[in-house]
Formats: structure tokens, sequence, C-alpha cells
DNA sequence: GCCAACGTTGGC
DNA sequence: GCCAACGTTGGC
């Protein structure tokens, strides 16, 4: 297959979180065309992941943190790299960032689709009881990353304890 | 509501 | 550059 100048042949994996208070997977599934800016991320770890990780196709986890329980609740896709959050720039808004120039904005976001929710979606206590998920980013001690990487072993593994075998 | 863990801020 | 204070995250 041919592919633009640019990307890559491999595609990633990501594990994005979010309270479904403010915004859930089924908020997502709901929205326009099915997709979403992901917007607020205000980590510099997590931007970068955005900026030089995640690219157009790369499949994402949709994780409900403070949720009960805490779950991975369906995946998504990135429609569109990393771009400038306007939010940043809005005074009235809760992640406004007076510090942030708009000629070289600090905090970026990807714009993610819903693919598919999990038929059954998978809790966090089932996920630290896999030990094949011994490693996932999401389980270890002390991580608070909203945006981490996931190996793609963990994705097919994540996705077959939901009930996807054939992922998408 | 509690609190451990972490990131950021700012005084020095 | 150090580090204490503070704010946030997020499971429980």
């Amino acid at each position: 297959m041919l592919r633009a100048m640019g990307s890559r042949a491999t595609q990633n994996y990501w594990l994005v979180k979010s309270e479904p208070e403010s915004f859930s997977f089924a908020d997502l599934e709901r929205a326009p065309r099915r997709t979403t800016g992901w917007d607020g991320v205000r980590n510099y770890q997590a931007r970068n992941f955005m900026r030089d990780g995640m690219r157009k196709g790369d499949r994402v986890l949709f994780y409900h943190s403070n949720a009960k329980p805490p779950a991975v609740m369906g995946v998504c896709e990135v429609v569109r790299e990393a771009h400038p959050d306007p939010t940043q720039f809005d005074p009235a808004h809760d992640h406004h960032d007076p510090g942030s120039d708009p000629d070289e904005p600090r905090w970026l976001m990807v714009d993610v689709k819903a693919l598919a929710p999990l038929p059954e979606p998978v809790s966090l206590t089932a996920l630290r009881a896999n030990p094949r998920l011994a490693e996932l980013a999401l389980l270890q001690r002390g991580q608070r990353l909203s945006v981490m990487p996931v190996s793609a072993a963990h994705y097919r593994e994540i996705l077959r304890m939901g009930g996807l075998a054939e992922g998408p």
C-alpha cells in the first residue's frame, strides 16, 4: 500500500484518559462525525506523545478515570495530528494558559474519532488481574499521564478482554 | 473525603 | 540549581 511521505509503516497504539463526568466515550460517539479535539492536555510529557508520537491512523484506547469503575471503554482513531489547542488562549476557559504565545502555542491536541465501544468495558481491576499486562504504563505505580503509549501486544490483549477479538 | 504520588512554582 | 510549598490526579 502506498503511503504519503512522512507517514510510517507501523501503526502505534495509545491510551487516553477522560473523566466521564466531563467527557465520556458515549459523548464522543454522539459528537459530530464521532470526532473531537483532545483539548485540555496540560502536561509536557503527554503533549510530547501527541506531538512526536501520535500519527493519523493510530489506535487509541479511551479510558474512564475517576469513574465507577475506572475502565477502558472503547477504541478511537487519530484522525488529525497535533495542532494548537485553542482553549489555551480562551481566558474564560478552565485550561486557559496566559503564558502561551499565540505565535508559538505551548499546548497541542490531536483529533480522535470513535471507532467502536468495547462490548465489555475492561475495568482497572481486570487490567491489574491480567499478568500479561503487568508492564502496561497505566498500571505502573504513581503514573498520572493522560496520554500514554500502549504496545501492540497490550492493545490486542485489552481488546480481546473487552470482547473485540478482531479489533478495529 | 482521604491521601499518595507527582509536576510545577518560586524563593533563595 | 535546590527544594519546600502547593496544586492536581485519580484510586479507593
